[in-house]
DNA sequence: CTGAAAGCGCTAACAC
DNA sequence: GTGTTAGCGCTTTCAG
């Protein structure tokens, strides 16, 4: 089952010519001759000769690749910006080689070394939900790995990054419960250790406080992989439930938290939003067509792919060092559907 | 922005040895000493060795990798089976390159080359909706490269191709519309090139006949596109509304038809199933949650990519030629919900 | 048991 | 203008 390639040696014999002759010919050296590059060009088409970009990076040490780690690929929020990643890097003649952590630190682990192992010219990454030491990202890093940070950003390694406006699109979806007439507002949110879910509780908070709210922390409650385990959420739902003041409405930080509440509340035949309210980070595409429609923090996932892989390229391929850094800052979008509406009096 | 790697050569000269002794001990050839081995694992330990793929994969001629083609990753059925792709490869030391075509024919072409010149071990591919000379992908299988195709396969090439039963999945869908008590079933369907496309009509249309009710091609509409140009499911909408006989049920062969579909009549405010019932291919997690609660044929994605994978790295890692190929049919689960509840007398 | 050398496909000094 | 050669990191004969 192999699969044997035309080399520049099958056309160097072919044409009685060397090897680097062919070479400069394919490369359109100037100091070939015009009938030679003609002859090997032609005689390259016949055989259907492919460069080999295997050879190329051994040689040039660099493969004309990215790496990119995701907790998940089966996720909205994470293939919109793999789409995005994807449609910059063909764009720029770079493939992409995508892996999953499943949430794992260890896979992680795994996975970089399997990354940097194939000499990947660069990394693209949103940590995985376990990942509070980032030393193996930081070795990586010092070793020269130009390293792009998305979504789930580190600050303990300069280099760029890219996220959306959390504590923003938190605020205002915290305060439009809040106009809506809802007091009692509780969060469920992923991991403590991730900086979107701090910043997201920030927004919420001060969007409590702002409005003479004082926000409480058994109102908070945290789901460590983020939904990706069911119970979790299951749990937060009971435990807000069976507090005495119940909450009236809630704010989730993420796609799967905000699809696993509704699925929740669904189950146990609490209706939205007369029962309790919801607004969530999600990016689904159809939270119009849900029951109630959802009203949504949408992240410019696409946007948010393609410019963490243009802030890649560039390091990658700049001559110096780069030494100043940019966060990236998105906006994101409050869409409003019928999972806050006003609250009704009673 | 280079990235010193440590090779071989910086172990042998470290402890004073041959490269080859180096390359030996580390892949605890017979022929080395007890001793030298662990001298040398050692060292290897201490520099933080990895060994250089690229190297690898230039004198092995293979590279350890699987290119995979799909048409979009943010697709719920398609991102769920690269993680079931994912899975496998993973475990099998494979890692994954992944290309979109987004529907055209151009683009595969391009995706494949690439994908070829990268030397991938092999292939897993879903053609584009606009494929229907498949003169690139047999030159590729002639020279030897091992395909596996899934969902949008080809009957055109000897090979291992995994589907779910879409005759199967059609069928009962549009008999339990028709069991419903709908009788005006039309059909929202995807390019005609597809056998996704034929093999779901046929089910649909001899669930018609089996319930003595005669398939009728007015109500057939194409969406050559599949739904990623919004318009094409407005147009099918539009043109079955127009028609004397309005139908009272729509079945729909695709995931991005479904929500489009649904999109498209809530915007003309018509209510599902009071005005019509809808069943769709879809692989959605929230069907559940939509407003109604949508009826759908389920692909078990995840495992399709597993087959898909499985069967690929079978070919690969076989000694001699397989002749004999295998089509796997998986079984998609019919999943009920509102969007199809009994027809309501009039 | 260990080392020297060739070669995978390609490029780039360095000749001539 | 074109050829020769060395070398990217690794494995693998072939010698010793």
């Amino acid at each position: 089952m192999k699969f044997e390639a035309v080399t520049i040696k099958d056309i160097a014999r072919a044409l009685g010519l060397s090897t680097s002759t062919v070479s400069r010919a394919l490369r359109d050296s100037y100091e070939i001759s015009q009938e030679t590059k003609q002859l090997v060009l032609d005689c390259a088409e016949k055989l259907n000769y492919q460069p080999n970009p295997i050879a190329l990076s051994l040689k040039e040490k660099r493969s004309r690749s990215i790496g990119v780690v995701v907790c998940e690929v089966a996720n909205n929020f994470f293939s919109q910006i793999i789409n995005g990643i994807e449609s910059i890097s063909y764009s720029k003649g770079y493939n992409v080689i995508i892996s999953q952590s499943h949430e794992s630190y260890e896979r992680e682990v795994i996975d970089l070394r399997y990354l940097s192992s194939r000499s990947v010219d660069g990394l693209l990454i949103s940590v995985s939900t376990e990942t509070n030491d980032i030393s193996h990202l930081k070795a990586l890093h010092e070793r020269g790995l130009p390293i792009v940070f998305f979504d789930r950003i580190t600050e303990e390694i300069k280099t760029h990054s890219v996220i959306v406006d959390n504590f923003k699109g938190a605020y205002e979806a915290t305060e439009h419960l809040v106009k809506n007439g809802y007091r009692r507002i509780a969060a469920i949110a992923n991991s403590e250790f991730l900086n979107i879910t701090s910043e997201r509780l920030a927004g919420y908070k001060e969007a409590l406080l702002t409005n003479g709210i004082t926000p409480s922390d058994t109102y908070i409650k945290h789901c460590f992989y983020g939904g990706m385990v069911f119970s979790e959420i299951e749990d937060a739902v009971n435990r807000l439930f069976t507090l005495k003041q119940k909450p009236d409405a809630i704010f989730t930080t993420s796609d799967k938290l905000t699809t696993g509440l509704l699925k929740t509340l669904k189950r146990r035949g609490l209706r939205v939003p007369d029962d309790i309210a919801v607004v969530g980070f999600s990016n689904t595409d159809i939270a119009e067509l849900l029951n109630p429609s959802l009203t949504v923090v949408r992240q410019p996932a696409y946007e948010i792919g393609q410019a963490a892989t243009e802030l890649l390229l560039q390091l990658i391929e700049s001559k110096r060092p780069i030494k100043q850094f940019e966060k990236r800052v998105l906006t994101p979008q409050l869409m409003i559907g019928d999972s806050s509406a006003p609250k009704k009096k009673k």
